[in-house]
DNA sequence: AAGACCTGTGAGTAGAATTCACGCATGCGA
DNA sequence: TCGCATGCGTGAATTCTACTCACAGGTCTT
């Protein structure tokens, strides 16, 4: 029998990873699962090597000086058969991949990210294609689709979670400071979209704060709100996703944070990401940047 | 993301197993699976490298040119895994594994085998034990055990299934030809042993075969009726692990081949084996020579 | 023509991986 | 000094993967 110290092969990531953030729970979020499932995997290595390959201090995990070198042959190891797989596995096939997605989250936040796409995911075209609703793969020509878990999804498709939408009211800066006074948000004009028109009504109901605004402005879409809140017209509810940017320039503040509202997006595809690379590593690269979005503690 | 291209690690050992042997059978015995499963571990690697690994025909499988290079490269890499490994786990501690076996077994299996097994393991120092029935590893010292599974084992115990019992009369080659006669082996004495008395009632109402003998004998231990059969003496039933070599060497013949009685032969162990490396490596050890027992089809 | 041999596959299952929810220890900020 | 946040471990429940089983289909062997 070839190998026989081999320890248990699925073991190998999540160790690898833990070492080199010398954290479970960081590497827990890199391979998308909780720190339990991690922690479980790192005791079934050490528990095979018959040796302790982490220090736990209460704060930090410390790799000894045997795990950071195993890890090192690891990565290497798994860096060959990487490099092997990408060789030989199917070339890219032409046509780009058409991705649809809401015009908002399109606009604010999958379109400034497009450039680390292009990097990080090279070999992949992409056709964009802003739509919300119903999705018809065949229909529309479409190859994936990002949707709001507010509808049932087509059966056939395979879908993988990519966040939790949590919405909140944003503003212009210097408008915050009277929105915290006591009459709360009734001061300002509040600003709605006729594509999710019951965004304020939600969260009223969820945070049970009172929103009596002096005027009311509708807009259409979430991105003409956000653009009329940075110009100073008033308060706009907006999901954290489409707002982030905008929060991390400063051009608006969100006040009163971000509430989860039940619902999540989602990535649909027409194959499952296993049989078409392309469709894996774009996945997997959404999974990636999407994830930030779950972990932000928003700026406040 | 590290690894965009990286397939699910747990399909390269059996992946690999393959192509090494250019065959899923001889793979899933190497690995104790049944050809199934590394059916359906191969095809897992192929749709998520989107390409084809091997040429079906009907009766061989070959593999094509990246598949010899991927799994190569597997091969590479796993070795390195596997050095590292060995080079980090927990030094063997001192102090022989007590291994507790019938006396049969002992004397006419795992003792020639002995020296294979100082090749193969070479860092695991064995202390035999001859002994059978219930198992008591505190109190006898015992390590690990072989037995068959006619008596209730200890709950506690880690079990590794390592082959089916089968049993048959043997005897001397000359005296062969008498016993395939009409008279079957009414002709000759019948051996029996004390420490297995119904092996011939089993056996009789297994195969549905009457023997009625002429005399009858009775000894200790099948390997003293093997001696007396090979002496010429009549004929003995055995268990074919214990008859294996002397068929090969042609000092006995097995006129009727060799029936399961529906028992199996289990290694039980204080600690399971992934939690002692010399456990562990013994145990492959064995798994891998009584796979052998299991497969052969006896010479008739 | 029958049987041996090898791989693929649908259905069912056992066991592993993962999540969830909680506990514990400690550092940090008010 | 007292919450509070952070990070890890863990029992119990759940989900899901990997496996087995049993059978089918094809081809080579005898």
């Amino acid at each position: 029998m070839r190998w026989s110290a081999l320890p248990p092969v699925n073991t190998l990531l999540p160790f690898e990873a833990t070492v080199r953030h010398a954290s479970m729970t960081a590497a827990a979020q890199e391979l998308h699962v909780t720190h339990g499932a991690v922690s479980r995997q790192v005791q079934n290595l050490e528990r095979s090597l018959g040796i302790s390959l982490f220090e736990r201090q209460t704060r930090a995990l410390r790799p000894t000086p045997q795990a950071r070198q195993l890890a090192a042959v690891v990565r290497d190891a798994l860096d060959q058969i990487d490099a092997a797989a990408r060789q030989i596995a199917q070339r890219t096939p032409a046509g780009p991949l058409t991705l649809s997605c809401e015009p908002t989250l399109l606009m604010r936040w999958l379109i400034p990210r497009l450039p680390d796409l292009a990097v990080n995911v090279p070999d992949v075209a992409i056709h964009l294609s802003a739509g919300g609703g119903p999705v018809f793969f065949e229909r529309d020509n479409i190859d994936l689709a990002i949707r709001r878990d507010d509808f049932p999804f087509p059966e056939e498709a395979s879908r993988t979670r990519l966040f939790a939408e949590r919405i909140g009211p944003v503003c212009r800066p210097d408008l915050a400071t009277r929105l915290t006074g006591a009459a709360g948000v009734s001061q300002v004009a509040l600003l709605h979209t006729d594509t999710r028109p019951k965004a304020w009504d939600d969260w009223r109901r969820i945070t049970g704060m009172k929103a009596e605004p002096a005027s009311q402005q509708t807009l259409e879409h979430f991105y003409l709100t956000l653009q009329a809140a940075a110009a100073g017209v008033g308060v706009a509810i907006a999901p954290y996703a489409v707002a982030r940017d905008d929060l991390e320039r400063g051009q608006l503040v969100a006040p009163f944070g971000f509430v989860p509202d039940g619902t999540s997006y989602h990535l649909l595809s027409r194959q499952s990401p296993e049989q078409d690379g392309r469709v894996r590593q774009l996945t997997a690269w959404l999974r990636d940047k999407t994830s930030q979005l779950e972990n932000d503690s928003e700026p406040v």
